[in-house]
DNA sequence: GTTCTTTGCGACAGGATTGTGACACCGACG
DNA sequence: CGTCGGTGTCACAATCCTGTCGCAAAGAAC
């Protein structure tokens, strides 16, 4: 049984979610602020978060990022606007996904399942983004279910980099977590990482389906 | 229905993972000591042990080993941090597996799941992988019929490896695991021994089919 | 369009990692 | 006491990887 906590200060929307993902089958935990939903989420441990952005207090945001201090569970986030600006700053602040308002329970449940099973697949130590399929365990990588050899160092990059997808890395950070040694002036060697890992697993490196460059900030795994 | 035994002193975590865990089918039962938890361990017989490493009076790794001396059942420890000398510890401790906390429920569940699995794997005590027959129970390795005579230390290593087959074990996991003592200096030690293992089991060591080179990582057992 | 910055990419030499043989040590056993 | 199988250590070569350089290409700024 997966459980849900639900953040909402309209009682109305909350009422109602609270209804309709229960007919889905979810254990449903409510709070109608953050300070409130913080302290239920660690009470109740949740499988999962569905946070409203704009919250009395503390918003979603902040409540986001709080979570996201000591658990990695997975947050979808609900947003009243079709403001792109809020989607980032949610993907951001550490959210898995978001859902525009008013929202109807399928979709809802449909996007829980949809998290969970990244964030289940994530356990069993194997990521799949399209064809390209990471087993943790393993270390083995295939891209459409042939095996692709990969050095030492193009299989830590791949990694760091899958382990959160949608997240920019800079140069600096991969060095650090990738090369480990606190390298001063050659990031070029970053580049050259990612172009010999690119001529691995991508069709075409020329247009990267799965690394790509963030100009002037440095690369991120996955689509947008 | 499975049960669990589940130890942890904080009784916030022990409350909440116990709804958790009993949200998803085990039935529970719950020790906030060592002491407790070992004799509660021989009145209920739980099917598996979820062991907080942090404990008042007889800590974590000692539990394990008590538990240890007269029972096999299956070990999950739960560790503070990502701190790599605890899961050490712990897996020298007789523990299964480890999850570190905070942890969701959904993935201490998954953690069940894969190590009872494990265990029911191991009952059988054959382990067969192409032509090669590892009896677990007698001791005996087989390759297409013939008995390969084996001494301890390579059984000790083909046990480890082949008892989870496809993950990648590090030189320094396979010193604790197989020669158990904390060796400092030589690795070369395991490429050693790889190499005895590898001229028994293997037609072709050059291109080995059982024991697998990670560059860079480890050495792994099975197919890719 | 021009210029400047940033990134992609080939090449290469030095270096790290691993496979393998040789050898000494050690305990078991006769 | 001598032998012998098993094991830990060392040395060395082969192989594969990696860091760096240089230049081309692409993108951003103006």
């Amino acid at each position: 049984m997966t459980s849900v906590l639900l953040i909402e200060d309209d009682p109305l929307v909350r009422r109602s979610l609270e209804l309709a993902l229960g007919r889905y089958g979810y254990t449903m935990i409510t709070a109608a602020t953050g300070e409130n939903g913080l302290s239920r989420f660690t009470e109740e441990a949740p499988d999962i978060v569905v946070l409203d952005l704009m919250l009395p207090g503390i918003d979603g945001f902040e409540v986001c990022r709080r979570l996201r201090l000591d658990s990695q569970a997975p947050i979808i986030m609900l947003t009243a606007r079709t403001d792109d600006l809020d989607v980032v700053g949610g993907l951001e602040a550490g959210a898995d996904d978001y859902v525009v308002k008013p929202v109807q329970p399928a979709v809802l449940d449909a996007r829980i399942r949809a998290v969970l099973r990244r964030a289940v697949s994530d356990l069993d130590g194997v990521r799949s983004h399209g064809s390209l399929r990471i087993d943790t365990e393993s270390l083995t990588v295939t891209l459409g279910g042939a095996p692709v050899p990969m050095t030492p160092t193009e299989l830590r990059l791949l990694l760091t980099l899958s382990r959160s997808p949608g997240r920019v890395f800079s140069r600096q950070q991969l060095l650090e977590e990738v090369w480990g040694h606190g390298y001063l002036g050659d990031s070029r060697l970053v580049d050259n990482g990612i172009m010999r890992l690119r001529a691995k697993i991508e069709d075409d490196p020329a247009h990267p389906e799965y690394v790509q460059t963030v100009r002037g900030f440095g690369y991120r795994f996955g689509p947008v």
